[in-house]
DNA sequence: CTGTTAGCGCATTCAC
DNA sequence: GTGAATGCGCTAACAG
């Protein structure tokens, strides 16, 4: 009652006036298919919406399919680290699929790292590549790289522009840095009035394109709204942390007026850390990404707002994704805009045990 | 890599010394089975955590099975809709198992017809009940009744003291309505203090569990965080709408320190849209449950916060949970907490886009 | 080029 | 009470 019949590859066979083994090799792109026989079969794919039945395909697939992986490095329990047990996510629920996937990292705080690794990459031999891009021109040239091997690619945190990836999987990080300034102003109490903005120092000089869109989306609520706060930035180093505390006590000795911060990037928790250690409880704090420590953070009420970006969500749909993709050579979106999460103290223990599946995997290359 | 390989029925039956065919039977509880088999069956069994493939199992199934849905009469868009659009969508995933589900609905605002639409439901032949409770003892005595006939049924929204269900799939009403107290508090602005409360009126003076919980949730955050601020309960009927305007008028003439108000149950609407209407926009916002119309008025500005239960996914889950319960008699587990979303004018749309799923089919009973 | 056939994991039926 | 045989939708190898 709900849905009507699936169609299957037999029926459309019979409609098509050919055999169940033509239609397979029309379906799958195989060739050594007569010309009448292609268009009677299209035609009849076009009339019927044809949905190929994954699970019963994957069980009787003999193929082999290489992907590679190629991020910033991680640990359990970060940003990156979260797409790339999304990933894994997918590998088990298509577990007849047999698919190899290799990892490869780089450090994203230095864009030399990050061109020798997709150097590194190029010499590799796969069907398709997952790439969680930080620096534009480096993934730009990798891309095209990519593309004249014919090596289809997807993208997940961010898409790049002037690249031709099957399909992305991102948060809309201009409304996240809109949405976490329109945050941190609706619970700023009056009296302090400046808002903090921590920015992280890159070997390169180049920021990442998701924190370039957040910060665009924080200017604009500002302007919008007209509203008068004095921004100030914050640097940090995400690299020698040691460095971190002096800078900060320079910077609060300087600034008094300080209500609110916003944390651009994932690393929130050094300023947590900060004021915690400090016991400095009259500044609001808004920041992004479910990491351990932020959410440590949130717990112990020094985050008020933790914007989350469905990682986990990001890296299964982008395997899941290309594996449709290899397979079946369907049309996938291009453009697949995740929702933003809002999290608080109160919610953040429900949306672990939610989402939380235990992985004992080792993180090695 | 990611995981082991997945033991088959067949690798089962080898380390067991039997037949697949003797496995399946025990894995099925079909009976017809030897002692002595199906000791060495479930030996094996417990070593090897054995997952049946559902997608497998479901191509040859050759069992009919029929649910009924029992809920709230809804339309589409509503709280009671979503819910019922994850069921389909559940069926859909499981195309391959052959299964009618039929829906029969009360209204929630008249514990009379509830009581009449159970006991249509006890005359009617099924395998097992989705039940969407809002009257307490007379769900408790429905369920006793399916009980005795030996049906099992789950509960979606909420769950129901003194009953036995297989599982159930709520939010946790109670932090909900403790995180809506938090939320109004951080963003009302100094000036007027006062906060109100939405209160439907229904036939019969009974208020759902949902609601009883969150208001709960709601004073135990005042309380906890030593809050002064005055409460004043307003009336509104759900089932005579055009009563409401003039009790609104009547309330706030004599209130006039009101800086923000809570709905805990799903008709933000009735309140936004008379504040809309009277062009009132220094009254903060807080509603719950994700409906066409709290929607445009999210959107517009009038509602502040907008708390989502992720209704779709645990009628998805509720449905999904009972066809794997009834094929495989796997333990599932009982308390099912879904997390909450939080969502602004800013999330709405990407949040919708990419959960909405089209279903066209007609709601009827 | 194309139809036929075997086999994937599983539930079920049918001989033994 | 049990193993062997069949068929589900699909892919892949094979024989024409």
């Amino acid at each position: 009652m709900a849905t009507q019949k699936r169609v299957r590859i037999k029926d459309i066979a019979k409609l098509a006036g050919v055999s169940a083994g033509t239609v397979d090799r029309i379906v799958h792109n195989r060739g050594n298919v007569s010309k009448k026989s292609r268009e009677a079969v299209e035609k009849v794919l076009k009339e019927v919406n044809y949905r190929p039945n994954i699970h019963m395909s994957s069980i009787s697939l003999k193929k082999k399919y290489d992907i590679l992986f190629v991020s910033p490095k991680f640990v359990e329990g970060e940003y990156w680290g979260s797409i790339y047990t999304g990933v894994l996510r997918a590998l088990d629920e298509f577990e007849n699929i047999n698919v190899s996937c290799k990892k490869l990292t780089y450090n994203q705080y230095d864009v030399f790292n990050c061109k020798e690794v997709y150097s590194k990459a190029l010499k590799l031999e796969y069907d398709a590549v997952i790439i969680g891009p930080i620096f534009q021109k480096e993934t730009q040239v990798f891309c095209s790289q990519l593309t004249e091997k014919g090596i289809p690619y997807v993208f997940v945190d961010s898409d790049v522009d002037q690249t031709s990836p099957i399909a992305y999987f991102s948060a809309n990080h201009y409304i996240s840095g809109y949405l976490m300034c329109k945050l941190i102003n609706s619970i700023m109490k009056s009296g302090k009035k400046d808002i903090g903005i921590m920015q992280a120092m890159r070997v390169g000089n180049e920021s990442a394109n998701s924190t370039i869109l957040r910060k665009s989306g924080f200017q604009d609520y500002l302007v919008e709204n007209k509203l008068q706060s004095k921004i100030h930035k914050i640097p940090f180093s995400a690299t020698e942390p040691e460095k971190n505390e002096g800078m900060f006590d320079e910077f609060f000795e300087e600034n008094k007026d300080i209500g609110g911060i916003v944390v651009l990037n994932s690393r929130g928790n050094v300023i947590a850390n900060y004021l915690n250690k400090k016991k400095i409880d009259n500044i609001k704090l808004v920041c992004v990404d479910l990491t351990n420590e932020n959410i440590k953070s949130l717990k112990n009420g020094i985050i008020d707002f933790l914007i989350g970006q469905k990682p986990e969500r990001q890296g299964y749909l982008a395997m899941k994704f290309l594996l449709e993709h290899l397979i079946f050579k369907m049309p996938v979106m291009v453009a697949n805009i995740l929702p933003l999460d809002i999290l608080t103290k109160e919610t953040i223990d429900l949306y672990r045990e939610f989402n939380d599946l235990v992985y004992l995997d080792q993180y090695n290359d």
